[in-house]
DNA sequence: ATATTATGTGTAACCGGTTACACATTATGG
DNA sequence: CCATAATGTGTAACCGGTTACACATAATAT
């Protein structure tokens, strides 16, 4: 492996100039640049990050901190991520949390000591201990936690009111909303623009606490269809809630989207495998990955961030399982 | 931030000594032991990573690189083979590679210079020159390169039989079989086993090549069952496949399992989500992951290991679109 | 013409570990 | 009882970068 010093003796320099030429800061003469980079060129020299990190206590490392890469929001947002750090020379640490404080600190500590760069973090521990002294930068997303850490959301609010209005809009007479997880404020904020939808609407709506989960779903819908027949309309804090109030329908010989719409929230692409397809609240879920890197990577650069509060829009996605706007 | 010389100040030895210790090689007195223990202990130190990768030339990162971790197929893979890694101490370093082998290249660059522990590798390019000359660890996983890398593999030949044979078994007389992209080994395996299960029986069949794409296989498979009314069964190299070809029996107006059954591959968790639910060969994506970390890690700490070919057993799962077993 | 500032460069210490080697002591063998 | 091997420890060099500091020269100011 070639090193510093073997450069710095090809250029006939110190190893303090090819150095200060390789990092662009102090002074260089235009002679010595030369000596250096036809050096470098000869040599194939690259230079050793780790070397490098011991010394400035830095490196080039994002971590990403999700729930579960599983969970089919999170593999674009993974993929957005990786995608963005690449181009700027960032390599991407995947971290599982399964949103355990414990396997969070974990993670954090162990990073820490190999000096990472910064964290991407989807998680409603990060007002926890072990981000509050965290003197690193990080990157709130898909969760609000202050004003204070820089943040990447959907338009969940908006999305909320607009999910509600397509389906009243589309005749819906009687709502079911399915709500998310309480802890979880991207849910409560879809909650909020659905309650708001409600209130400029003369229809009558009910809400049910539903995990984001397909089975739990599935049976939670059955079930409340099952004891009320009059429901038209069920709107879904998330996809995979949706698929599983589709599923309950199908059960219960309801057709979709003549007896009952549907319209779900997230836009991950299982949603149009479904039959009928999905009509959903589309997040634009590869963009908030993208700018979540970018601000961090701003961040760890120095560079000003003009938003800390970056709210993604979101968008109406019609397929089959509402039927067209009553106009 | 305390270091090895902070601690072996406190504990009257030598750094040496310290370094022989904490890494449980060369000789250390009882005395010595406790000595260090109780200054680690005292003055909460810890290892740092970097400086030992630097002299080392090892560290404690593994690469998993996979072409699309928003690929359905991935996400439980990636989850895996990061659960066991974090249980034995090692960082995942995720790399969407669209199999392109530049972009392969590129990231095994960047995290040699790392120290990279070894490869996770789920690519055809595995037999580029870049792997070639590659003097690190690598598992091929859902490839089969050559007998000299360890490798984890679905039974897929098994898998293929057994889809035949089960869509054969409830009744189906007219065949098609949807094979996947041609470069991918285990496709082809898949297509192996489907023609072996064909020999046994006295059904027709037809194969028609298709892409792992869901929009592509609606497209392919409504144009092929239009012409070709007397298909009573498909076999599909993937889920997504499958899921596009009941799509495209929903929008011909087909009863599924009644008039056409189809089984998929793969047994990813949208499969039970669509109406009715894929009946499909499932892998043990979890599994293979799992074990794929473990050779990993075996080779990087120098174990022996004991198989090169590590096949994991497929298993049929029958869900809605095929009928009971005609016995 | 001299003081001051900007430009350019090299030496050597440092980051925080590992380890070769030299040396000392204790145990074992013949 | 002495040769040899096993056990135990410390010093200092090394991994491959960065950078404080000292020093030299050229440019500009007074």
């Amino acid at each position: 492996m070639t090193t510093i010093r073997d450069v710095a003796k090809k250029a006939g320099v110190s190893v303090a100039t090819v150095s200060r030429f390789l990092n662009g800061n102090g002074y260089v003469s235009q002679e010595a640049a030369t000596a250096v980079k036809a050096a470098v060129e000869e040599l194939n020299y690259e230079l050793n990050t780790v070397a490098r990190s011991l010394t400035t206590k830095k490196s080039n490392l994002i971590g990403l901190i999700l729930p579960d890469i599983t969970n089919p929001f999170f593999p674009e947002l993974a993929r957005a991520v990786e995608d963005v750090a690449l181009t700027y020379g960032y390599t991407v640490v995947l971290c599982n949390s399964d949103e355990d404080p414990k396997k969070e600190k974990n993670y954090i500590e162990t990073l820490k000591k190999k000096y990472i760069a910064g964290f991407i973090v989807t998680s409603n521990q990060l007002d926890a201990p072990h981000y509050a002294n965290l003197k690193l930068p990080v990157v709130a997303l898909d969760r609000v936690i202050n004003e204070r850490i820089p943040t990447v959301v959907s338009n969940n609010r908006q999305g909320g009111f607009m999910g509600a209005q397509a389906l009243v809009d589309r005749g819906s007479k009687n709502l079911l909303f399915l709500r998310g997880p309480e802890e979880f404020g991207s849910a409560n904020d879809r909650y909020i623009g659905f309650g708001e939808a409600m209130e400029k609407n003369s229809v009558t709506y009910e809400t049910v606490f539903c995990p984001f989960h397909f089975a739990e779903a599935e049976k939670i819908v059955e079930q409340y269809l099952h004891d009320n027949k009059d429901i038209d309309g069920i709107f879904a804090s998330s996809d995979v809630q949706a698929a599983g109030a589709l599923k309950a329908a199908h059960n219960l010989g309801l057709a979709v989207p003549k007896d009952l719409q549907i319209i779900g929230f997230d836009g991950i692409s299982m949603g149009e495998m479904l039959t009928p397809a999905l009509t959903t609240i589309a997040q634009d879920i590869y963009k908030m990955g993208a700018i979540a890197a970018r601000v961090l990577i701003k961040q760890i650069e120095g560079q000003p961030i003009e938003n800390f509060m970056n709210e993604i829009p979101v968008n109406l996605v019609v397929r089959g399982t509402t039927k067209g706007a009553v106009t």
